[in-house]
Formats: structure tokens, sequence, C-alpha cells
DNA sequence: GTGAAAGCGCTAACAT
DNA sequence: ATGTTAGCGCTTTCAC
């Protein structure tokens, strides 16, 4: 009953084992500094033999970073939130950001609140942003502090890399199986038109229906499971030969589909649908879904190491689209 | 050019600005001890006019307590981590605790590791932990340290309030529905044998089906649509008279389908399909799933503030599971 | 290259 | 009830 061992090692336990100082033994543990001295070396077996790990709070504080990334999910709507896309883009942000003792939160960010963005810069508990949905007016409002220590995943600008989906090779593709597919009356429903990277997919549909010499049919959606709904009913009002629909993301082809099938009309035999994103379900409906399918997890992971490490990233990294045939189309 | 504004207001610039000392400032703040006096309101008002907002990390490094709570989601393997229930789960909890300024991380616990437990609750980053697929030998390995600051989506335990949903009585329900349909031949895919709450909606089946003078005819499986499909196969082969099946989740409801659409029998005119938890993909396939429906971030965000305000809260929490009569049962 | 000392911003004993 | 004094565990000038 003489020492008392107290759990929770700290870097002075560390230090003092290997006979440094508590400076010494930090500058060793960063790895920063001078490179490889004798007492660099004892600091880390002791360390490593100790099983210290250090206290990320302690960090944070004294280094004036934060231990928190924030996914800031833009859009009109705090309902944006609610958005199962958005869960698995902060699940991927989370488990990227555990190693370091780094949690995540979630916010909306107000298309016309810009100031929020302040806000998130001057917050020391915010290690880093990683912006969703982004558009130009919130690229501008970034803050300077931020700078290095943000990412987006969506369109991007000089301060902000982008890490996204290569969505206009992506449609494209879609597109040209439809067409290749025998399929000549082509119809897209859109995101939201306030979203950058929706453009992206409506402007590639738009270029390669025109490329094979048919008009483009575009009809404005949001990206819910109604939009896909009312979306096809429309179409089919406006242009009843539609043979196709493209839509800009799995819910709304999964509304397309039962909007189709309330008609009496067949998928895929007389209107092909096919989405985009490949969520779970698209392998589990009725007919299949047809959609291109992308790496969200890797795109989110990269994003958060992005910022986490503050290391230069190329202002913009495009992840492939893949297609993926399944029965709708 | 005289003073500079920094940015981040400290609490010595509120302390000054009321003409009290730092201290005071602090349990003005907190709502601590004493009740209001003239100081406190002056504090208040102060902070409140300044616009300040405390530091996150200073207060939890000062007050031991961490800045992250983790969602620690036990399992036989790493990939239940890719589960969209989860991410759900995660994004309420970020949801619930981004007030504090708290992230949240998002841990695979194994079942044959408990000590990682002891590992959460040495690290001071933490601030508390919601468990989810919790087991005895889990809850048993909690350690002392988190007392208070834990919460279980799951079963609960004495030292470890649990808030879940009410699985018997709406697996019960789901059950009754399918015998007052017409129903007497009702199979149920079962949840992995490791996980105490699926045991309860397997009683629950059991009791129910037995009540109404049937044999229950129970099927392993585990949470996923490959296994909704090999169970649904199985147990046509096994009771080729089956006229309805209850499936543990939604996914493997949609597995179910699948297969009994591949082996040409119709749902729900020949087998009824019906699943648990109302994902969104229910409302979107053809036939649209029966289920049942939970509150998922309202139990996720009440097992989060829980944890967060570690106040006292009863050992265990039921939230209601709705009957969602859709098409396929 | 290394140690000493000064903080990061706050809370929590202690005094008063 | 308020102020004073120590820390929380780490990083980082600043001297040596």
């Amino acid at each position: 009953m003489g020492e008392e061992i107290r759990d929770p090692l700290t870097l002075e336990d560390v230090a003092r084992a290997a006979g440094v100082s508590r400076a010494t033994a930090s500058r060793a543990l960063i790895g920063s500094d001078t490179t490889s001295t004798p007492a660099r070396q004892r600091v880390r077996a002791v360390a490593e033999q100790l099983g210290y790990a250090p206290n990320p709070l302690a960090r944070a504080l004294a280094g004036g970073s934060g231990t928190r990334v924030v996914v800031a999910v833009a859009g009109p709507r705090p309902d944006v939130l609610e958005d199962p896309y958005m869960w698995r883009v902060l699940g991927a942000t989370a488990a990227a950001c555990d190693g370091a003792g780094v949690g995540v939160s979630l916010q909306w960010l107000p298309l016309d609140a810009p100031a929020l963005l302040g806000r998130l810069g001057a917050d020391r508990s915010v290690r880093g942003v990683v912006l969703c949905n982004t558009t130009e007016p919130l690229l501008a409002a970034v803050p300077d502090v931020l700078r290095g220590r943000v990412a987006s995943i969506g369109i991007g600008s000089a301060a902000v890399p982008s890490f996204d989906v290569d969505n206009a090779a992506g449609s494209a593709a879609v597109v040209r199986h439809l067409h290749s597919s025998g399929r000549r009356h082509i119809a897209m429903l859109t995101g939201p038109s306030w979203l950058p990277c929706s453009w992206r997919s409506v402007e590639a549909y738009r270029r390669t229906v025109e490329a094979a010499g048919l008009p483009p049919r575009i009809l404005p959606a949001d990206f819910g499971f109604e939009d896909g709904r009312s979306g096809a009913v429309e179409a089919l009002r406006r242009w009843p030969d539609t043979d196709a629909i493209f839509a800009i993301c799995d819910a709304v082809a999964f509304g397309a589909m039962v909007a189709l099938r309330g008609l009496g009309v067949d998928v895929p035999d007389d209107v092909a649908v096919a989405g985009f994103d490949d969520v779970p379900a698209a392998a589990w409906t009725g007919p299949a879904l047809t959609t291109a399918t992308h790496p969200v997890s890797r795109i989110a992971a990269a994003a958060a190491t992005a910022v986490l490490t503050e290391a230069p990233v190329p202002p913009a990294t495009w992840y492939p689209s893949e297609l993926v045939l399944r029965e709708s189309a």
C-alpha cells in the first residue's frame, strides 16, 4: 500500500519513467522537432510499454484545436438532418475520427444563414468542419480561421477542398445505358434547384440525351420519395410516350416506381426507372432498382481525414460512380 | 488601434464586465450553489449580451469529464457498424449532444472483449457511453467509473438504465394481426441468437401463436437481407403450408419477400410477410411492407440525454411499438 | 537538443 | 455569498 496506481497515465508519468522532462516527452511523442535522438526512442518505448494514451482534451486545449468534427448539412430546412444518407456520412466520419479521440456532431446549415459558419469557426470545441450539400454563397462565407480544416462533400472552392462523386460521368453512364437499351423518351426527375452538385447530373443528362438526338425532358423534384411519386405522374401527363425515367436519387426513383405501378404502368416493360446512389433498399425492391453506386464511406472518411490531419489535399477529389444493373432498367 | 478584439470570449471577459471574479461568474453560469443573487443575474445578463459561450473543452478538462459520447455497438464482428440502424442512432445521439458541444463516436464492442468497456471508462475524453445490442456479460463488465453516464439501447442492468422498444408487445401485436387476418401457419425468422433483446420478440411470438392454438415455427436468422432470403426458402421447405412469415426486422422481411417472389409465391396472397422497425424503404417496396414502427430517434435522444445530464433515470424506459399496416400482410 | 515555466479556459477546493 | 488559489494534462515559447 505504498504507491497508489491511478488508472489514467499522464505525460508526466511517461516522462519520469523515461528520465526526461515533460516537454521532451511531448516532443518525442508528437514527432515534431528533432529526428531520432536516443531520448525520443526511449520515450516512445516507455509510452508503448506503459500503454500511455494522450488525453485528447488536454491536447486540444493546449494546442488551441477542438475535439469534434462538425458535419454541417446545408439545406432550406432542418429536416435535411433526417436523411439516411447524412447518417451514413456521419457514421463514416465518426469512424475516421475515432482513432484521434475526436467525436462528430451533426448540424443543419441554413442556406440563408451563412453567419453560422463564422460561429463554427469561433467555436473552440470544433476541430474541423465537413460541409455537405454546399452552395456558392455558403462556400464564400467559410471563415478564414477554418482554412485547412474544412472540406466539402459537394462543390468546393479555392479555400475548401472537395471530395465528391463524379456526378457528371455517373449520370451520363446511366442515361447512356437507358438509351442503349432502346429507350428513346427519357425524362429526368431533378434534385432541388438550389443544390449545385445536382446541377451536374442534370447537365450530364441534358448533354447525353441531346448527343443522342433526343429532346431533354426535365422535371424539377426534391430529394424525397413523394417528389418521385408526383414527378412520375407529371412526367407521364406531360409526355405520355415517356419510356424511361432517370431520378436524381434512389428515393425519388422508388417514388416513381410506386406511382407508375399505381398507374398500371409496368416497370421496366413500359417504363424503365433508374436511380442514383445505390441505397441498400435498391436491391430489395421488386423490381430491384437499377442505379449507380458510390463509395460514400470512403468519401466521408477522406474528407474527415483531410480535416483532421490538415495535410494539404488537392482542391477536388472525384470518386467513381458505377452503374449497377438490376431489374428496373 | 488601442485594444484588439479577440473573437472567442473567455469567462474572464464576462467576469470583468460583470464586476465579479471568475469563480463567481462560473457559478452563476453553472446555476449551482446559491440561488438568485443580484450578481448572478448580472453575470447572466452580461454573458448573454456579450454572446459568451463557455468552452466545452476547458470545462471538461477542469471538471474531469469528457467531450464525446461513445455509441458502442456490441456484436460478433466489426461489421455491426455498417448497419443503417446504427447510423440512425448515431445521428439522433449527435443531435442530442450537439447543444452541449459534445461530439459522438461510433465503436464496435466485441462480444468477447468486455475489457474494452474498461478502456472506455478510463478514457478521459469519454463523457459517457450509449450501449447498443447489449448482452448480460457485457453489462456485467461495465466499469464502476461509468456509473451514471452509461445507458443501454437494449437490455439494461442495475447499473445501466435501459431505453428500448417494447419488443414483446410490438411483436405480439404483429403476430396477432397475422392471425386475425386469417393466417394459421405463421413462421418466424429470428434475430441473432446472442442478442437478448431479440429473444423477447421470439418469446412473444411463441406465446402468441401458442395462445392461438398454433405450433411455433422458429427459424434462426441474423439481421440481414440474405438471412431473410435463405430463411424464407428454408421455411417453405420445412413447412410447405406456411402462410405467413414474421421477420425479426425489416431487412430480413425484404429478403423473405424477394425469395418468395423468386419461388413464384405471391405476397401477400399466398404468404403474408411482416417486418419490424419500419425503415424508410418499408413504404417504398412493392408490395409495401407491413411492419411495426419505433421512435428510434426519441429513444437515442433519451439515452444520450441521460448520459449527458447524469440525472437519475428509471432502470428501464419502454417505448411503444406501433403496427403499420401496408400491403404485405 | 532539453528543461523550466507559462499558459489553454475553466471548475473546485479552500478561505473569507 | 464571493474571492483566491490550485489545478485538469498537455503544448509551446523561452532560455540554456
